[in-house]
DNA sequence: AGCCGGTTTTACATTTCTTTTACAAGTTAA
DNA sequence: TTAACTTGTAAAAGAAATGTAAAACCGGCT
């Protein structure tokens, strides 16, 4: 079963699943293949957090309690490589995992202001 | 088996048991792992006195005689992150615990007077 | 063998979260 | 009222997770 379609895309990021294609602010990504099965795993499943155990599970085939830091190491070029996005993109989640968020323009505007009063500033 | 509808909601707070998800205000709440227990465990039992024992045994898993402040730092820190709404959210039953508390319109008429006098002021 | 790209480990720095400490402030009972 | 006790609070200490650079490892290649 041949599945189409399977890209993601925003603002800056496009990730494709099929062809192993990353391109950021359209240049092409070159990933080595961790570092691509780890960020397309997060990206599969953006604005959720993906446990420790879960992307060691599926993209290194570790059971629980393997102690090892390779997933730090391998987020830490990931965020590299995406270069100012990188801290944006991927988020940690504090004992837990990581997550993948999509882009979201940074905006100026203090978030405890209603919108209303925002258009001031 | 999936359990819907686990969540408590009222004018300004939202909190999602299973998701460990917290809006104030419709803005995400960020919150650890033991604020987080602590302030389910409180809502979950809203408007009822929940013992500090109760507390210091659910989230922390101490037992009777522990001598310790951290309860009440933590609940510090709730309140501070409820900001405006702490206090009247976490109630202090000096002696016994905390209680939490659904919101309430604060209503800027004096509750010692008859409702039909109120008008008047 | 030696090189090379990719990956993992190591060792330490930094950050984040939790608990303790010490004291202030509040409450209750005598 | 004071004395005993409880809670509030800020800051320090402690514990644990994550960040990071560099070295070590490893398999495929010439």
């Amino acid at each position: 079963m041949v599945q189409h379609n399977s890209l993601y895309r925003d603002e800056h990021l496009e990730v494709d699943f099929q062809r192993n294609l990353v391109t950021l602010d359209s240049a092409a990504l070159v990933l080595t293949r961790k570092e691509f099965e780890l960020l397309a795993l997060l990206v599969a499943n953006a604005c959720e957090i993906v446990p420790r155990d879960v992307l060691l599970m599926r993209v290194w085939g570790y059971s629980r309690e393997i102690r090892t830091r390779t997933l730090d190491v391998h987020i830490r070029r990931l965020r590299k490589k995406l270069s100012r996005y990188g801290d944006q993109y991927i988020e940690t989640i504090f004992g837990v995992g990581y997550r993948f968020q999509r882009y979201r323009e940074p905006s100026r505007i203090p978030s405890y202001l209603p919108t209303f009063m925002a258009t001031v500033a």
